[in-house]
DNA sequence: GAGCACTGC
């Protein structure tokens, strides 16, 4: 299989100093990191970016012979990262660089591509696909080449960053450590220089754990602060840019904005003023750039004009995740001579890429974070300030190169009140996958589980609660046998449990479709402008899945799928996505479940579908206010909320007095998004009970619970 | 009639 577009663009970007392998700073460390893993079985390496750890130390662990167990039987050195460009780029660069090809002693396993044979040993890995391999491990016994079990040693590379995987695999070493299982397991934990210690602590402490410093490649970077808070964050930033511009040196700028919305704006206000400075530039060459600019932002002096020619023009480019790749690879275009170029980025330049010629950050301090709701176990994104470990990571973007000058748009004390690190990912979000994951994964008491943050009772319980009812595990919290089948797919619980009552359906074709759609994170209805003037046509009347469906199958079916998808407004790159996925899930059916994939036959038939999501969502069922006709309440957790504007079903008078839903966000209100009509089948006669709910009562673990509430 | 930080299996 091939690596996406992004991922082959992104390769060379996103690793851009791993050449010069000799002159790393990590090479006079080699003998210290041998002996430091050799004498003891966790070794902490905190190096700072640069450093050369990740490509060098997995091979100096293979070159001293530490890949081999005593009885000298070859195993894997796993090395794995939060991001699959990452591992796929890495693993790349060390098989060049030892003269092999990859998957022969190099090789990587990522979702949709494994390139690894018998004769791997540096194993280049995502921490999710570790777990996974662990997990297939407990259940079907395979042992020698995947899993934990196949490791000598495991390096957790960028285990600062804290994904739930890495958490996970943090917990799953320390247990095989404890258990000697495998026999002379060694752990390495990568970690950037703040954020060491939590790791040396869950490992039993220093006297347990070696702890070892390399030093790495980072150039200094000049902070700067506002003297007072910025009302305005995106006025205070177009005048910071554009003051470092007129007053500073040659060097790209990188701006780091909370979202989408804010990184338009800004570029609107860029644009607009730049030819307001260039008009005036010209007009008038020896102006000060304050009268040109308004207000001063904070920290800097008032400079006339630079005497340099080479500052001319600034172009802007924005990125963001979801920006098309197109539009996001222009950000690695050279700035052309006499301009400056300014990134407008989100938190994705903060870690997954790195972008060559910036010396200059101009940081905001708020990011979009996804948190989880405690009571109502709701998840959202929500604008907040970042941590102080977040703002020395994007200021560091300003020093890869050469000096650079960090501006932060607040002032200093607040910096001091920031959190010191960013809640760890497993502690923000819903815990139902993580729930089931773990227990796939052989861990019968979650509570004692050891993890480096431990979630809430509440989240866990709540995550227990919901797979109860979908009937992943019994009243003893024990893994049922359609729990362990739901967890062996990549998808939320909820969504397994759909393709689970699509066989009793069979329409398992059209759930597979519908379930990868959705997994697909991306939005596949695609508006223009010209659309947001007419109303767009539904694919299908009932609901959002089925529209969803129907745009997938009319897509699949066409000759020039691309202009099909441009025609009619739906995101090309989206559904191909959804492709692959539904690929992946329709086989780990055939092979977990054995399953038989069915199909119900043509949309005249889709009554079957729509009959099987609204078992499958049974969960996540909302009836409408008799009094406000255009509000919901879920039916489990009595919340208020609305059709989101972008459902087919929103426009529609009266609203359905009955849905099922995907998704309950909170944004500016409660909104269902991904909603389909449960009430065709909700009053088929008078006397009979909905469908639905007649099958939620049927289910055992459903009665259990609902006696207590 | 609203909005989408970023990953991963």
């Amino acid at each position: 299989m091939d690596i996406s577009p992004t991922a082959k663009r992104r390769r060379q970007a996103s690793k851009p100093d791993l050449d010069a392998s000799a002159q790393l700073p990590i090479g006079a460390f080699r003998e210290d990191i041998v002996k430091a893993v050799q004498q003891h079985r966790v070794v902490v390496l905190v190096g700072e970016t640069g450093s050369g750890k990740t490509t060098q130390v997995p091979r100096f662990l293979y070159e001293a012979g530490l890949s081999r167990r005593p009885d000298r039987a070859q195993q894997i050195i796993a090395v794995t990262q939060p991001r699959r460009i990452a591992a796929i780029s890495v693993a790349n660069h060390v098989a060049s660089e030892m003269g092999c090809q990859v998957g022969g002693l190099v090789g990587y396993h990522v979702r949709f591509l494994n390139r690894t044979s018998r004769e791997t040993v540096l194993k280049y890995m995502t921490d999710g696909m570790l777990v996974r391999e662990s997990a297939w491990e407990s259940a079907e016994g395979q042992g020698h080449h995947s899993g934990l079990r196949a490791c000598s040693i495991v390096v957790l590379d960028e285990a600062h960053e804290r994904s739930i995987d890495t958490d996970i695999l943090l917990g799953l070493v320390k247990q095989a450590l404890e258990k000697g299982e495998p026999p002379d397991l060694r752990v390495v934990v990568m970690s950037a220089t703040i954020h060491a210690a939590p790791f040396v602590d869950f490992f039993g402490g220093s006297k347990e754990v070696h702890l070892l410093k390399v030093p790495g490649r980072q150039h200094a970077v000049q902070l700067y602060y506002t003297p007072s808070p910025e009302p305005d964050i995106l006025e205070a930033a177009m005048l910071a840019v554009l003051q470092l511009h007129v007053t500073r040196p040659a060097g790209d700028v990188l701006v780091f904005l909370p979202g989408q919305e804010e990184i338009d704006g800004l570029q609107r206000l860029l644009e607009e003023k730049q030819d307001v400075l260039a008009k005036q530039r010209q007009d008038h060459p020896e102006k000060r750039i304050l009268e040109v600019s308004g207000d001063q932002p904070g920290a800097f002096a008032t400079h006339a004009w630079p005497t340099f020619q080479t500052v001319l023009n600034i172009f802007v480019r924005p990125i963001y995740a979801a920006l098309p790749f197109e539009q996001q690879e222009q950000v690695f275009e050279a700035t052309p001579p006499g301009c400056r170029k300014v990134v407008l980025a989100t938190n994705i330049a903060e870690t997954s890429i790195t972008i060559p010629g910036i010396r200059y950050v101009v940081d905001t301090g708020i990011m979009k974070l996804k948190m989880c709701h405690p009571q109502t176990g709701i998840e959202m994104l929500r604008t907040v300030e970042t941590s102080q470990a977040s703002a020395i990571q994007r200021a560091g973007r300003a020093g890869r190169e050469a000096p650079g000058e960090v501006f932060r748009l607040y002032v200093e004390s607040d910096y001091q009140k920031m959190p010191v690190q960013t809640p760890a990912e497993i502690l923000r979000l819903e815990m139902a996958s993580v729930y089931i994951n773990l227990k796939a994964l052989g861990i019968s008491k979650i509570a004692s589980f050891p993890l480096v943050d431990r979630p809430s009772r509440e989240a866990l319980e709540k995550a227990a609660h919901f797979l109860c009812r979908i009937g992943a595990l019994d009243s003893r919290d024990a893994l049922t046998d359609l729990g362990r089948k739901l967890a062996a797919v990549p998808v939320h619980p909820m969504y397994a449990y759909c393709l689970h009552v699509s066989l009793e359906f069979e329409c398992v074709a059209e759930i597979l479709s519908i379930v990868a759609l959705m997994s697909a994170d991306a939005q596949i209805f695609t508006t223009s402008k010209k659309q947001r003037a007419q109303q767009a046509k539904p694919f299908h009347e009932d609901g959002d899945h089925l529209s969803l469906l129907s745009a997938f199958s009319q897509w699949r079916k066409e000759k020039k799928p691309k202009a099909y998808a441009a025609e009619n407004s739906l995101s090309h790159s989206a559904l191909e996505k959804a492709e692959t996925i539904r690929k992946q899930l329709k086989e780990r059916m055939q092979q977990a479940w054995h399953a038989n994939i069915s199909s119900c036959g043509g949309p005249k038939n889709w009554v079957v579908v729509k009959r099987c999501l609204l078992k499958g969502l049974f969960l996540q069922t909302a009836m409408r206010d008799e009094v406000n006709q255009t509000t919901y309440r879920t039916l489990l957790s009595r919340q208020e909320a609305k059709l989101h504007p972008s459902s087919v079903l929103h426009r529609r008078q009266p609203s359905p007095p009955c849905v099922v839903y995907s998704e309950l966000v909170m944004t500016s209100k409660s909104y269902l998004r991904t909603v389909t009509e449960a009430s065709v089948l909700f009053h088929p006669t008078p006397q009979s009970t909905p469908i639905h709910l007649r099958k939620l009562s049927e289910n055992p673990s459903f009665r259990h619970t609902s006696a207590k509430g």
